[in-house]
DNA sequence: TGTGCCGTGATTTTT
DNA sequence: TCACGGCACA
């Protein structure tokens, strides 16, 4: 143990060895935040402290194992997975499973995801004879969820005069019997949705104080991470739990607070020091990973947010170079001018593309920046796509599994009573929601006694409806013998899910077997995982865990080097050599969804400040003046941020003051301006750029074919390599192509190149190019 | 029960 | 522009 304290600096040593009460950590961009929070778990289990009695909270299931796998590392894996350590959402949901009777649900509850709540709410809204145009469900549900993480429960939203009030000037007076209908719904279904895992929680410990009490004596030490983006349900929570042994210690950074929009509130971390006011303040500023330029940049920019916890963050690492601002012209001409720079910088420094970043605001930009790095072939990876767990096909096999473990689970049902087909009709559907809304039942019990609730269907309705809720009873009796993958597997098989992919072999059928093997795969690993301990896992434990994930960890098989693209809120607690911070625009960052409002604009400012600070070695900012949005070409003019950067620290390449004069930037530029550091680099850049130059005038006349004469060019383009043709490859040159075998997609060539000689190499990857 | 057309509306999103 | 939801029709 000793060792390890001699990595840690002699704050964060201090700070990993308080244990006199609340401690709060201010850690700074870059600071060794993470180290910090392991080794002070690692430290008080090797005190002595039960790892059973730690709670340690984070925002995000990757957070957590990764913490997880560091301290287990540190004291032995034996005792880090004894951790109560998670995301808030998981140690909740888990504290409810075993408390559920007290709250009336069974601990084997569903938990609703987003997509399943909007659903309830859409059909509250139908009932209640509203108009969907006043009352949007997505709009319902933002209110509804912000109630919730400011712990108003229906019955508080009642009897508030003021929310009332409100809700009546905004044209939505029947918010609070919508609320009401919606959260009957849910307990109906047995079901919490996200939300409730916090609002529960804390009417859990309102309501039964003997139930508090356990959980305080319980957890002896506390720590939250990321403590700036807590909303108030998790800062009241976390302040009850922590009452009884006063150990606890947060660990943020106030200017890293950018989800007030989800209801994150950056008061709980400034008024952490009024909550405890005998606790001990730790200021960690010394930031590691970026230059002093971008360190001392970002610090000009959020030096201009007001109620600020005081600190100096520095860097001692080398000067580095300014920050890069470049104007262009178009959206388009930003796109071409990251991919220049990033193949460039990449080609004359020898450094891996999965070093490089593109930030921007919205996930819209992405499509631009894709198609640029596509055409140079340069390899990337989007974050913050449709999550795994959202597909359709994954959300099908889940709702199986979901109603399985729970029958009263409506919205499990609702998507699979008639997938795949089985003739059980819109219609049908909707008399089984009505009876149920009516008799306050689930569907399932409606669909067992359908004449006990009013409920009239032809004889070859109700067959159709027995012969569905006997293959469910099937499947459950299957469950109580069986584990959890096995399950899965079946009900595969059994409800047709298989078969109904297999019956259509499209491109997209085909994509969506692979998730579900994928999927299996997974549910596989965690039966395996936790089968030596705990026996067989069931259907239930399974359930339990993976209902709060929101991605598969394990979808790294591919080849990892590729530039990044992302929006600046998935880049945070992430670090790139290079980062690319696009389309800083007035009114799109700062966004003009905004009121501007300043607080509002301070937090706009602090997604800036994360922006640079995610950089390691270079910053390099780009704005266009005119971008389409929405299909409509619009002037822009460069952000308000970027003035904020103290020029000290900018290197200006277009002329800001100056915007009509023409700042495009030509690739001769691009040649002039990267630094070479020996002749063969050299020689290799003016290659490739060669090569990549050829390469887009070939792409544009190939697309103007494509465009011509309908049908997908990209595979036209390789299915045209014959043998005797040259051809380029972008690492072996030019060469001249022996022969050509296999079928799509796994064709390979047989090249000759004029360098190194004879290579076999697969065509999806190859993208050979033909020179005339 | 599925398809196709039209209208709408559109940030950021750890759970 | 584009994606999605609602509705009409076959």
């Amino acid at each position: 143990m000793e060792s390890i304290l001699e990595q840690l600096n002699p704050v964060q040593r201090e700070a990993v060895l308080y244990d006199k009460g609340p401690q709060m950590v201010i850690a700074g961009a870059g600071s060794g935040k993470t180290r910090v929070l392991t080794y002070k778990i690692a430290y008080l289990i090797h005190k002595g402290i039960s790892p059973r009695k730690i709670l340690a909270l984070t925002f995000t299931n990757k957070a957590a194992n990764e913490m997880k796998e560091r301290i287990g590392q540190l004291v032995g894996q034996e005792y880090a997975k004894n951790l109560w350590m998670g995301t808030f959402h998981s140690i909740f949901a888990r504290i409810l499973r075993t408390e559920a009777q007290l709250l009336g649900y069974s601990s084997n509850y569903s938990i609703y995801d987003t997509t399943d709540s909007r659903s309830v709410l859409k059909s509250v809204i139908k009932e209640l004879n509203l108009n969907p145009d006043q009352y949007k469900p997505n709009e319902v549900q933002a209110r509804i969820s912000r109630a919730k993480n400011d712990l108003i429960t229906v019955s508080n939203y009642q009897h508030n005069a003021a929310i009332l009030e409100r809700d009546r000037i905004q044209n939505v007076p029947q918010m609070a019997e919508i609320y009401r209908l919606y959260t009957l719904r849910c307990k109906k279904a047995d079901a919490m949705d996200f939300d409730d895992l916090l609002l529960n929680t804390n009417v859990l410990f309102r309501d039964f104080p003997e139930t508090l009490e356990k959980y305080q004596h319980f957890f002896e030490y506390i720590l939250v991470d990321e403590y700036q983006d807590t909303n108030f349900a998790q800062y009241y929570i976390v302040k009850k739990l922590a009452q009884k042994h006063q150990q606890i210690c947060v660990v943020g950074d106030d200017a890293q607070s950018i989800y007030a929009f989800r209801g994150a509130r950056i008061e709980n971390i400034l008024n952490f020091k009024n909550d405890y006011p005998q606790h001990a303040l730790f200021k960690l500023e010394e930031n590691y990973r970026s230059t002093q330029m971008i360190v001392n940049a970002a610090n000009s920019v959020i030096a201009k947010n007001k109620g600020q916890i005081p600190k100096q963050v520095y860097s001692n690492k080398e000067t580095g170079e300014p920050i890069k601002i470049v104007e262009l012209n178009t959206d388009h001409e930003e796109g071409h001018f990251v991919a220049g720079e990033i193949m460039n910088i990449s080609l004359s420094f020898q450094i891996p593309y999965q070093r490089f970043a593109v930030l921007y605001r919205t996930n819209s930009q992405s499509r631009i920046f894709e198609e640029a790095l596509r055409k140079r072939n340069i390899p990337y990876r989007i974050y913050g796509s449709m999550s795994f767990y959202q597909r359709k096909e994954i959300k099908d096999l889940m709702s199986y599994l979901r109603l399985i473990e729970n029958v009263k689970d409506d919205e499990a049902l609702k998507r699979i009573i008639n997938y795949p087909t089985r003739g059980i009709g819109e219609t049908t559907l909707e008399k089984i929601e009505l009876s149920a809304s009516q008799y306050q039942v689930s569907m399932w019990e409606v669909i067992q006694k359908p004449s006990e609730f009013g409920l009239q269907l032809n004889t070859n309705t109700i067959g159709k409806i027995n012969g569905f809720i006997q293959l469910i009873e099937e499947l459950r009796t299957f469950s109580s013998t069986n584990d959890a993958y096995e399950v899965a597997s079946e009900v595969l098989n059994r409800s047709g899910i298989l078969n109904d992919l297999k019956s259509d072999t499209s491109y997209e059928n085909i994509s969506r077997l692979e998730n579900i093997e994928e999927l299996l795969n997974s549910i596989k690993d965690f039966v395996e995982q936790n089968k030596q301990e705990n026996g067989n896992i069931s259907l239930a434990e399974y359930l339990g865990t993976v209902s709060l994930l929101t991605d598969t960890e394990t979808d790294e098989d591919e080849d990892k080097d590729k530039v990044s693209l992302m929006t600046i809120h998935a880049a945070k607690g992430l670090e790139y050599d290079y980062v690319f911070i696009a389309g800083m625009e007035e009114g799109l960052f700062p966004s003009n969804m905004l009121l501007g409002r300043d607080d509002e604009i301070e937090e706009e400012r602090r997604l800036f400040y994360v922006a640079i600070t995610r950089a390691k070695k270079r910053v390099l900012i780009s704005y266009a003046r005119n971008r389409y949005r929405w299909g409509k070409p619009v002037q822009c003019s460069p952000s308000r941020f970027i003035f904020e950067i103290d020029p000290k620290f900018v290197d200006y390449k277009a002329d800001i003051l100056n915007p009509t004069k023409n700042n495009t930037i030509s690739w001769d530029e691009f040649d002039k301006e990267v630094k070479r550091p020996d002749p063969v680099v050299q020689a290799q850049v003016r290659n490739a750029i060669l090569l990549q130059k050829r390469r887009l005038v070939d792409m544009n006349t190939a697309s103007k074919r494509a465009s011509e004469n309908p049908g997908n060019f990209e595979t036209g383009y390789q299915g045209n390599l014959k043998a005797g043709m040259r051809v380029v490859h972008q690492q072996f040159g030019e060469g001249t192509i022996i022969a050509i075998e296999g079928n799509e997609p796994n064709q390979k060539a047989t090249v000759n190149f004029d360098s190194g000689g004879e290579k076999k190499l697969l065509l999806k990857f190859a993208r050979l190019q033909i020179i005339q």
